[in-house]
DNA sequence: ATGTTGACCGACT
DNA sequence: GAGTCGGCCAACA
């Protein structure tokens, strides 16, 4: 408790990095282990992330899909996320029950 | 202030 | 599977 002097970007950011290499989370299970903000405000967070020690990448759609619309940004996430050991089926989306954070402890 | 646009989501057709 | 819709809410014009 008592952190709510921090803003909610910083509780994003900050969960965000809990996510481990190899592991995906979806943009509204970390609204919801953050608590008090929406799956779109994350999305809207991880677009303006320039921290490299934010892995922005692991954050994708509750399909298990990438949400970029950005062509370039859209093969960067999938480059980094196969280099750090996850699958993409044919139709380009990652098995959750597989490779889906289990969430912070 | 108002309107539009998103790296969303779930329900529906 | 593909579209559409309403709800969500910050950023921007």
């Amino acid at each position: 408790m008592g952190n709510e002097r921090v803003s909610v970007y910083r509780r994003i950011y900050d969960m965000v990095r809990k996510i481990p290499s190899g592991r995906v989370a979806t943009y509204g299970q970390i609204a919801s282990l953050v608590g008090g903000c929406s799956a779109r405000m994350v999305g809207y967070a991880m677009a303006g992330v320039s921290d490299e020690t934010i892995p922005w990448q692991r954050v994708i759609n509750a399909r298990g899909r990438i949400s970029i619309r950005d062509p370039n940004g859209y093969s960067l996430q999938k480059a980094i996320l196969e280099r750090e050991g996850i699958d993409f089926d044919e139709s380009d989306s990652v098995d959750l029950s597989v490779f889906g954070w289990e969430g912070p402890i």
